[in-house]
DNA sequence: CCAAGTGGCTAATTACTATTAGCCGCGACT
DNA sequence: AGTCGCGGCTAATAGTAATTAGCCACTTGG
């Protein structure tokens, strides 16, 4: 039963990552998520330890998996201008394709308490450090035309936290179609020349 | 003494806006907005009629002033690239000069019951298709160079929603630098032309 | 067949929350 | 001076939530 057990853990950790979604972490219960995988709330118990570590888990796990996708992008090459290119495709994607993770990354870190908390905006921080170094890289090399470094960046990764709101996998918009447009927005917005 | 209860009313109103940002709707209790002007939880309720209208008050208020800011940001020209960057204009000072209230509108729409929530979102709907129709005016006089008209809008109103997300009245970039960045981040994301 | 662990359940605990009820001081107007 | 109501307060109401306790069925390995 080592497969079914584990299976069921999966379970509850997507059901409360669709209801935290939904209705947000304050407002579901232990309840709403025993029902969601057919148990009762104090049953729930048996297989995770608390709401909070619920929440803790899918905050640390995305901003790992963000920042992970974030690393990969850019070291496929050194060109300042398909580096940021890159990293803001991976960034789209990313809340594309893990939208409801991001979802809750964004809106519930209130909900967290320490230490938890303090370690999300870290990762959180570093990742944003990381666009901003883009971004500079790319001024300093001539290649960016704007006026503020850090308006850009968080422009641009505001973009992403959008499209984890209004994306729909089964919407006319397809994922590629979205990313492809989002990096080329990012360039649009640094002012990439030539 | 007509002025001094009006004056308390709007202090609550006030102290309730700053805890929901902070703290989030469901998670802000009465008594924390009580303690905020200086009374006790069940006395405010001989200011205000409940929590949760506290809650619609702020989020019909929001949506209405920001579409009057839109209308007569529109009003002042007749180009179609005049007037996106007028309206992104309008959509990013307003972000930033309410951003608590945007905050909140932005992310306690959960929060709401009917019918609030339902009239809520028809104006936020009527606010996303005046941009639409921005972006689809211009592509259409061909001034715009851009693949999705729905995608280039949600981009732009995106942009001011982050922007009520990190904006600082006491930060180093000024609500005018930051609105005029994000007037030509708008423009560059539809592609002008010339 | 049995012993034990797994994973469910209900009931209890503890704590909190919105809101209402009912009381009272105090300033304003008669 | 008297009364009226505004705007506080505390206590009560009623409901909800997370978590724990204790019980039981069922599988499973011996």
């Amino acid at each position: 039963m080592a497969r079914s057990a584990s299976s069921r853990a999966g379970d509850i950790r997507a059901a409360a990552l669709e209801l935290f979604t939904r209705l947000g972490y304050e407002a579901t219960t232990m309840a709403d998520i025993g029902a969601a995988v057919g148990i009762r709330g104090p049953s729930l118990y048996k297989h995770v330890a608390s709401k909070q570590e619920l929440l803790a888990q899918i905050m640390t796990s995305t901003m790992e998996g963000l920042l992970a996708a974030h690393l990969a992008a850019v070291a496929t090459t050194e060109d300042p201008t398909e580096r940021l290119r890159r990293a803001a495709e991976a960034h789209v994607r990313y809340h594309a394709r893990h939208r409801l993770e991001a979802f809750v990354g964004n809106r519930e870190i209130r909900g967290l308490v320490e230490p938890h908390r303090g370690e999300v905006l870290a990762l959180r921080a570093e990742y944003e450090a990381c666009f901003r170094e883009l971004v500079n890289a790319g001024i300093s090399a001539g290649r960016f035309g704007v006026g503020s470094a850090r308006l850009a960046s968080y422009a641009i990764l505001d973009l992403g936290m959008g499209v984890a709101v209004w994306f729909r996998e089964d919407g006319e918009l397809t994922e590629d179609t979205v990313v492809w447009q989002h990096g080329e927005f990012a360039l649009r917005i640094v002012g990439v020349k030539a």
